[in-house]
DNA sequence: CCTGGAGTCTGCCCTCGGGGACGAGTCAAG
DNA sequence: CTTGACTCGTCCCCGAGGGCAGACTCCAGG
């Protein structure tokens, strides 16, 4: 039973390779038995096989020797079922992140191209729009705006206008991390903000547009297709850019045909 | 238009890092209009974004370098089209290994370890079977033994035998890619093989014996688990291992149900 | 013309889990 | 004692960049 085995006879034993098995004695996952002193070779107990085989199955799971080495440090069965169900949201977030990739392929592949949009200049005109500014981080961005524009519809009813014109969103600033947004609508009928919120007449203009299908986190990619055009063009950007959303998440469902416009206010130069 | 910028106006206008446009640089997937020979300034077009626009598109895909490089050479669309639709699948095999990841660590949970086999040692008797006996890679696996059993079945009926057994598939010899096999059913009635089959007799004896519960591709780990079990036990290995297929997978539908019996034989040393 | 600050260059080290090769030392059987 | 198999540590490699260091370059203001 306690009879040792080196590396070699271990590595076949339990179907890791001899590398692999260096790696996880450097990594504190698997130490030898014992080590021989003078030449430094290492040897193994049959029983230690166990051992190996936890790191060799979780491996086939690709998890990092990192958590692998939590869980063989970890006695209490209770909390080794907490770190697998850890790693278990990861892998479902992995498949969610590649499932949404796959999804976008598949656009591509129907639309023929990468990308491509159609982007033109209008002349928009001015509008009064009542709406909420506030600083999110991008992650946070579709939760934080369903409240504001929530908050927004709430005011517009409770002061007795009403919206005249799909919501929109507009980009005052953009650092790394954190934006600087308004959650707005045009509205009628209103003089006076309620608290909290700003009631005031967007500048009309010459404007870059197109328009985005599809699910909105792909808006940003649109966004750089319209910045590099207008450079294109030869245009100067002139404002903050927005995007107005012409349906309603809520009513249409699939993701794939939300519509949306891009507008960039744009000045020749 | 031909208006040139340095890289850092260009990675802020295509929202790439510099350090990633010089390795597009340097990867050919896309090259500076024009490199100053003397400072070896990079110096790009608005055009240009683009083509890196695309790239950031592709990368957000997780598609590797080597591949986007190809889809920014190909100037056919219908082409451009089938390498999307290559790496589609690609994306695809990845979701399906991830997803099949994600069942596994969900089994584990619920065992509440990561792998308990209960390994016995049992006497098994003799048995009569009919094989074929054939190399396959392991990944083929699963599709030559689905044809192998069914010429096994077919060769027993018009023999005018019968199954007296479920199946078993015998592991003759490992090589590292390919393996020898044996696909056979214990069978009864028979005096003489049939053309291309052996009928032979299964010597019986101490064997260590487990059973597993899931879907097929697991049976490698069971097997490491058996093997390093009889090390321990201090057992010798006498004999090719082979599994017995307790249910019938086209019956049960769910591969988290199959059951399958491991059966190593050995002896006490 | 000079200077300072911002921008850019190349080159090196790091990631993560090992695979492959190299030169030197070690073990065990004959 | 020899020989062949085994094992040791060390270095380089994979992908797609991130981070840093030190040197060079650009441009605007004085």
């Amino acid at each position: 039973m306690d009879e040792l085995m080196p590396i070699g006879r271990f590595s076949r034993l339990c179907w890791l390779s001899i590398k692999a098995l260096r790696v996880y004695d450097d990594q504190g996952l698997l130490h030898p038995a014992h080590v021989d002193p003078d030449s430094g070779y290492r040897y193994y107990t049959p029983d230690q096989a166990a051992t190996a085989r936890v790191i060799a199955t979780l491996r086939t799971l690709d998890m990092p020797l990192a958590s692998i080495r939590e869980v063989l440090a970890e006695p209490d069965p209770d909390r080794v079922r907490d770190l697998l169900d850890r790693y278990r949201m990861v892998l479902e977030q992995r498949i969610d992140r590649h499932r949404h990739m796959l999804n976008r392929v598949e656009t591509f592949i129907r639309k023929g191209a990468v990308m491509a949009y159609e982007i033109t200049t209008r002349d928009t005109a001015p509008t009064e729009v009542l709406g909420t500014t506030y600083p999110s981080s991008v992650d946070s961005l579709p939760q934080t705006s369903a409240v504001a524009y929530h908050r927004v519809y709430a005011a517009i009813a409770e002061a007795g206008g009403r919206p005249a014109g799909p919501p929109r969103m507009v980009y005052l600033e953009l650092a790394d991390d954190t934006w600087t947004i308004e959650a707005c609508v045009p509205v009628m009928g209103l003089s006076q903000a309620p608290d909290g919120f700003s009631l005031h007449q967007v500048r009309g203009g010459l404007a870059a547009v197109t328009r985005h299908v599809g699910p909105y986190d792909e808006l940003g990619l649109a966004y750089r297709e319209v910045e590099a055009w207008i450079e294109a063009q030869g245009l100067t950007s002139n404002g903050a850019p927005y995007d107005v959303y012409l349906n309603d998440p809520s009513e249409v469902g699939d993701p794939a045909k939300l519509e949306t416009e891009i507008v960039w206010p744009v000045t020749r130069s």
